[in-house]
DNA sequence: ACTTAGTATGCAACTATTTGCATATAGCAA
DNA sequence: TTGCTATATGCAAATAGTTGCATACTAAGT
């Protein structure tokens, strides 16, 4: 389980409630790990009563009551233990390669359509990937150093990103192709 | 749940028994959907009762017994319904890139050995995809075309294992890059 | 003789994730 | 004023997936 790691990972930088957490997984964490706020919570509780973290309660005019959790030093040696310990290479499994897969059943249109939606996800994520990138590199040096691992990271969000973008292409064109043929 | 349209997506095609079909999910979808032979005998059982699927006791000596499927029409149904309504983009939970976010926290060695390992089996599941894709290419052109969209299942898999080698290309350039100025 | 890999199926317990519901306030736009 | 988005937290039920165990026979290698 690395959702939990995760978590670590975002506490060891700074400290944040459920919700900053959730913003954390959207904006920096969002291309290669994705938890809901239910997760987030739950995972949260367990791990407070694990002593991996804690928390302090600060109560709010009107909003409910923010719960600030930050590291412990349990929860430092066991992200240190974590990264330490190999892990299985990431499976896949890709819903829309199986439709791909079994597309014959249905009319070209349906794939054609579904494609082009993915594709246009996928260009906004590029498209956000590209723009983080550029605020990276007009970093100055000393900053830019304090980054570099995130930023492999997005590396390899802009590179699966581009990869996937150059495959629909090939989907698509053999697609069209194959309709002429049809028509 | 798509495990359940995997499934109905090998059984279309040919009748088996589970066994069948893990070989199948390692040989065929391998690269783009997985499960444990315990995933797919209790979603068997599930189906069945369902009505997707049906079984046929085949006896065996010595060997327990075989029970093959076959997809039943309220099976084919179900399959097409589920291809023609849009699915989510694929969600990403890559524990790699967790590890490397967080890799300041330990010693550069280890994130190197393991980016090291992961490279190899990517290496691997490209070389066997390329063996995949020349049996592909050498085919008559008529059994070509009816397998053109497993075809681009497999191209998926040709492009990413290619993107993400060229992502390690970069991530262990820039740990060796350190290290000499470290040293 | 012993071990390993392959064929063949399945249950049980646990862990992880999704979906739906529930509450409560504030600001902004149609 | 109605609806949408954002802030802020959480429970409950269902579904999905992993890990460990269990059985039983065959064939090939050491």
């Amino acid at each position: 389980m690395s959702l939990k790691h995760a978590i670590l990972t975002l506490l060891e930088t700074e400290q944040g409630s459920g919700y900053d957490l959730l913003k954390g997984f959207k904006q920096r964490l969002g291309f290669f790990w994705n938890a809901s706020h239910q997760q987030i919570y739950l995972q949260l509780k367990k791990m407070s009563q694990e002593g991996l973290i804690e928390f302090e309660t600060q109560s709010q005019d009107g909003k409910p009551d923010r719960k600030v959790y930050s590291i412990t030093k349990t929860g430092h040696q066991t992200l240190i233990d974590w990264i330490e310990a190999p892990v299985q290479v990431n499976k896949v499994n890709d819903a829309l390669l199986v439709k791909l897969y079994a597309g014959h059943l249905v009319d070209d249109t349906v794939l054609r359509d579904e494609m082009a939606l993915h594709q246009e996800t996928h260009q906004r994520m590029l498209d956000t990937f590209l723009a983080l990138e550029q605020e990276y590199l007009n970093l100055p040096a000393k900053q830019k150093a304090s980054f570099d691992l995130p930023y492999l990271t997005l590396r390899k969000g802009i590179l699966g990103e581009q990869s996937w973008l150059a495959w629909a292409d090939e989907v698509l064109y053999f697609m069209q192709h194959k309709t002429h043929k049809a028509v």
